[in-house]
DNA sequence: GTCTATAGAAGGATAGAC
DNA sequence: GTCTATCCTTCTATAGAC
């Protein structure tokens, strides 16, 4: 109703250096430690200003994760392109899941989003959709094509997916990085866990020869 | 040097109220969103009650969450005791995990542990030292007998654990009750989860007759 | 739209009586 | 140890000038 009273303009550099200071801000220390004024002081701009762009800290905090979890998923990126090889789209697959979900910004979402979702239900509801949840429909529909190329036979696509996944994060390089536990992964660690995780998927749903 | 002075009896009642309520509070909503006065009118007391328990919010905190994470994991009730058949006895450890993993309990000490391991950092590390990665030492030395007794091929047995509890958590019905997303878990979902990580297990490391 | 200044509320922590 | 009452700080949000 007040939508063309206020109007901002949504390339407003004020309003850019907002989103970007409030979004580095959450992401680091979460919603509860993060006070408006310590927003404005990073953005360079004041309080009033702060609260002519968005009408609450609740409206700024959703805006910022919706997009981060909009962004965050590319799912084209990871799906193996050429189809020749299994083995090798698999391996390629999980090297470009894996480094994704131990991204700082990826971490940094994920746990926000865990944090506040029991306060924002909504905010849950989005990531997963945005995330977890499109990556496995998009996942086990190519998991269906390889099966009718018969190179693989995969009685529950859904559930391959999750394993699949599951066996990435695992519980060891993701559950550590996700506690923020020093040391950070090494590159040993993520290709052993990429390269187990395809082993250990081919020998359950390779079709034998 | 002023224990003795403050020296709160650790079964004091008021103290056992203190931290029932605070425990029940901050599992709710997480450490910014409760406040003192808060705990202190849940719990039945004054706030300055509370201070002579509780050096601060921050110790109370530590308190209720160390104590959690410690609790939190009986790994002997996770371990098969009898091991004549591993499919059984897997099937049996990952009904027992998953099913622990799920409990409302368990979900909100994950939750806030990973909310404010950002700014706690000892909590991530005495999370993961009580509870993933015991489990994973005793899994995995539970992995190597089976190998030994020629019931397992278990190349990297650290590995292998983190795939089959990767396996269980999947990216399905746990990472939706970690986000609080309705509905909840059913009992054949939980089973097919189980069910479907003993089986991918057994076919990559399962001895072939 | 943007600022300075401030209102109004809430939180963490303490003083002092008992 | 426990209470009541309160201090000081910090927070969200707004008023009013430009």
């Amino acid at each position: 109703m007040s939508q063309t009273l206020t109007h901002p303009d949504i390339e407003s550099p004020k309003r850019q250096a907002i989103l970007q200071a409030a979004g580095a801000l959450f992401m680091a220390q979460g919603y509860g430690a993060v006070s408006m004024d310590a927003i404005a002081r990073a953005g360079g701009v004041s309080k009033a200003t702060l609260y002519a762009h968005f009408q609450s800290k609740d409206a700024l905090f959703a805006n910022i994760v919706g997009t981060g979890c909009r962004q965050s998923i590319q799912t084209s990126d990871f799906l193996p392109d050429a189809v020749t090889d299994v083995e090798a789209a698999l391996t390629g697959l999980g090297q470009r899941m894996l480094r994704f979900l131990l991204a700082e910004r990826t971490l940094a979402i994920h746990r926000i989003v865990i944090a506040e979702s029991v306060r924002f239900p909504e905010l849950g509801r989005a990531f997963y959709d945005n995330g977890p949840g499109m990556f496995r429909r998009v996942f086990a529909a190519w998991l269906v094509r390889q099966q009718q190329a018969g190179r693989l036979a995969v009685p529950d696509p859904d559930l391959a997916a999750d394993q699949f996944v599951g066996m990435l994060r695992g519980a060891g390089v993701f559950t550590r990085a996700t506690l923020g536990l020093a040391p950070g992964p090494t590159e040993a660690e993520i290709n052993a866990t990429v390269e187990g995780a395809v082993r250990t998927f081919l020998r359950a749903f390779a079709v034998r020869a």
